[in-house]
DNA sequence: TTCTATTGTTGTCCTGGACATAAAATCCCA
DNA sequence: TGGGATTTTATGTCCAGGACAACAATAGAA
């Protein structure tokens, strides 16, 4: 623990800043669930222990990856570890471990200099796709773990996110020119925010010579109509967060597949789509990074290059 | 405005995550001051204006540097601005005119290599102090400018103190090896979390031959007296940003008098003690960072060096 | 003048209710 | 039996208004 927090206890506000569930959350939890039961001072305001944060943290990580507060609330710390253990059955390799610990000790003295200098290294010594694969995966899961353990806080979290993008962006730019087939659009719908999938998925790309057009994240629906129609894209592909809701994310994807023109193809990415049950008809779902390549080399053999 | 808010209503949700100010803040002010008074949706819920936002967030920002809210809530946004331009009345140079809008693209753009870049570059052109009084000072004031116009996210003003830091730090370290005279010990009390006035003070000094010892910010009481007797410290330097509750600055300083040696200085700076009106015996207030220089020569004339 | 007690300000927390919206379960139709 | 629509359940956010602690300002005492 680097929070001072050892047999401190929390008031709900400190609750709030460490565990990002809001107040109001934490006092329906209590009284919907009864869990957590915070005691109270003499003033008659809760005192969280530092128990229970570690397993509201808990809580809040597997509730980031789809899983609902009923179904866990329930659950001791050990089970709640269990199942976040369960959900990424991959170890990470030897190598993957060193950087790993690097960053994180880098990201808790704010060593961004030195957190670039990594990163950009790791990328020259792999290569854009392994990168994406075998570190930045393990990685992103490694700070998250470390964020739920209390060793890292939001902030830190925020900044790791920004570096990493600053060194894809980078990686990205420095490939050689993509003019290349097909084109493909790339971006998320409005309220969703992480534009990290984004990214990922153009590194995944750019080095197969996939022609990426990224609109960032948050488009409006008509917009990405106009930009693939004006771009003559030959796919258009969406990315999605865990925690994006699953039924506007599939009305969001009809509507589009319904608005462009039959031919473009339309990809859906992102651990949202790992929980999307309905087959949708003319939409290709993409749940796990390395399957873009995949899907890539499907879909060239699916399509004859047209002479320009 | 980069934020999509033009015409827009706000829900408190929203309006909270813009300003800064609490969902009860917010409501509390509405039930004491009249005013903001939101309109309603069906629902009954609160839509905050445009308007409404930026006379918000311009009264954050006064009371982030002293202000009491029931002094300012009936003034309009103009003369809210006013008070704020009185409160800085030098004009920045052309120089310093240039790097502000270089930084504030670059913090739009999240351009974090670049704004490194452009701080160290700037640090080497001017040397360390005239950076901290010439370049950070208004550049401070302009980040949060930018943020109270809505031109700067929250977490974009984050993302500059940090690299700021970050710039600071590598130029101190980069000085020749600080071991004259004064040994000053550097830090601030518990619930004090602004570590950049520290860095500053340090950057102000270090160039002048004295030997810091920074502690980092939020030291107990306990820890900073022993610190400074087991480095036998000269002088023991507090920071306090204009946020800090009075009343517990002026104990602590006393406390701390109390406890450590009487030969050794105490030195009080930053925002926090141009609002302190108590003279305090023994300890030595410092409100602008200019005169920190001042005040280590005069602590020079006063003490005639010691054999080893 | 400086210290201390009082008074006014201001923010945070509390309870408990209402309700919108997402997810899950159910139903219905081909 | 699968897909789609509809109902039910789960869950989060908002609201009102009260209480009170922490802070700042002011008045009074030494």
């Amino acid at each position: 623990m680097r929070n001072d927090t050892q047999g401190l206890l929390l008031n709900i506000s400190a609750v709030e800043k460490d565990t990002g569930l809001s107040k109001d959350v934490l006092r329906m939890w209590e009284r919907r669930y009864g869990f957590p039961r915070p005691g109270r001072d003499d003033n008659g305001e809760r005192q969280y222990s530092a128990t229970d944060v570690g397993k509201l943290r808990a809580m809040k990580r597997l509730m980031d990856v789809g899983l609902r507060p009923g179904k866990i609330i329930g659950l001791t710390l050990t089970e709640l570890n269990a199942i976040a253990d369960a959900r990424t059955p991959a170890r990470p390799s030897p190598l993957a471990l060193d950087i790993e610990h690097d960053v994180l000790a880098m990201l808790r003295s704010h060593d961004l200099p030195g957190l670039q200098h990594t990163l950009a290294n790791q990328v020259m010594r792999q290569g854009l796709q392994r990168f994406v694969l075998d570190t930045i995966t393990p990685l992103n899961r490694a700070v998250g773990d470390a964020w739920m353990r209390g060793d890292l806080q939001v902030f830190e979290e925020h900044l790791y996110t920004e570096q990493l993008q600053v060194a894809l962006r980078a990686a990205i730019n420095a490939s050689p020119r993509q003019s290349g087939t097909p084109r493909m659009l790339l971006t998320t719908l409005p309220a969703e925010l992480h534009g990290l999938g984004l990214l990922m998925v153009e590194a995944m790309l750019v080095p197969e010579g996939v022609h990426c057009i990224s609109l960032g994240p948050q488009t409006p629906l008509e917009d990405i109509r106009r930009a693939a129609i004006a771009h003559q894209v030959h796919i258009v592909a969406l990315s999605f967060s865990a925690a994006f809701p699953v039924r506007q994310a599939v009305d969001g994807l009809a509507t589009l597949r319904r608005e462009l023109p039959a031919q473009m193809t339309l990809w859906a990415g992102g651990e949202l789509t790992r929980r999307v049950r309905k087959t949708m008809p003319g939409i290709m779902l993409i749940p796990d990074l390395a399957w873009t390549v995949n899907a890539l080399h499907s879909w060239r053999t699916h399509h004859v290059p047209q002479p320009v």
